[in-house]
DNA sequence: TTACATGCAAACTGTTTGCAAATAT
DNA sequence: ATATTTGCAAACAGTTTGCATGTAA
């Protein structure tokens, strides 16, 4: 669950990994599931938003609802396969990468960026009040163009 | 505008300095961001929703509509005195707090802390890409419940 | 067979916009 | 007088949901 590497098993197969991916999730290997998982964990860590995957998803010649699709990343996210971001007010973002890391955010894209997990130390965070505990940290690195 | 109210002109003993940072701001003191500027400003550091706003306003006797909050928001912003974070995917918080600080979130009620801009401390930040440089940031202290 | 998954459209939430009426200067 | 601001409702984007149809086990 943490990478997947080479993507090959020839051209028009579905990867065996993704089958056993939703296996282990109880999802069942639909069509759709298995086209979404192929985009998703085929190749590297991604990050993509519902509109996004869907146009891939079409553009690859399956037929998936961009309802499914946002219930495919929500199940994907339940199963832990999918982190899902809070970057800007308005799109969901999801990242395949499931390790602990950080993002530079490219306000004028909308483009995100991974930062190694291991780069970027904080310290110094409060104790949290009563009864709480932390779930995680999030660090974003915004960039605007030199010109600002 | 069917509003009958009365027409606080020139000597405005509710707050002179939410005038005069309208004014510094080049907006035109209405009743409206009087009102709204009280809420935001009158108070110590704060953080909002545009709903949330929007019912202190009504709650206290002001017409304000919906509307004008989100324009007065983001003029707010625009003029410096308010920042806009991006914390969950759904809702956009304004921060009164303009200066170097970061955040807890706790998401099961939707509620900001402060955290001192002096308390953490961020390190490892890897140079940006070519031609980008970094506008800020965000680091988010996501908290629940010990219990999960 | 039957429980689960999909697609469509409609519903929904948060936000923005067009425009006539109101207000500040 | 004139440029700006407001309120309303309608438009809008992103997301979720209800339900009939389709599909995996």
């Amino acid at each position: 669950m943490t990478y997947i590497g080479s993507r090959n098993h020839g051209d028009d197969k579905a990867s065996p990994s993704i089958s056993e991916l939703l296996r282990k999730a109880s999802l069942r290997p639909t069509r759709q599931r298995l086209a979404l998982g192929a985009l998703l964990f085929g190749s590297g860590d991604r990050h993509v938003t519902a509109e996004l995957l869907h146009a891939e998803a079409v553009a690859a010649g399956q037929h998936v609802s961009l309802a499914t699709v946002y219930n495919t990343l929500h199940q994907f996210k339940r199963a832990g396969l999918l982190r899902e971001l809070a970057i800007n007010g308005s799109k969901a973002y999801f990242d395949t990468n499931m390790s602990n890391h950080n993002h530079f955010f490219i306000e004028s894209k909308g483009e995100l960026h991974d930062i190694p997990g291991d780069a970027i130390k904080v310290d110094g965070v409060p104790a949290p009040p009563e009864g709480m505990r932390i779930s995680h940290i999030d660090v974003v690195v915004r960039l605007v163009t030199e010109k600002g």
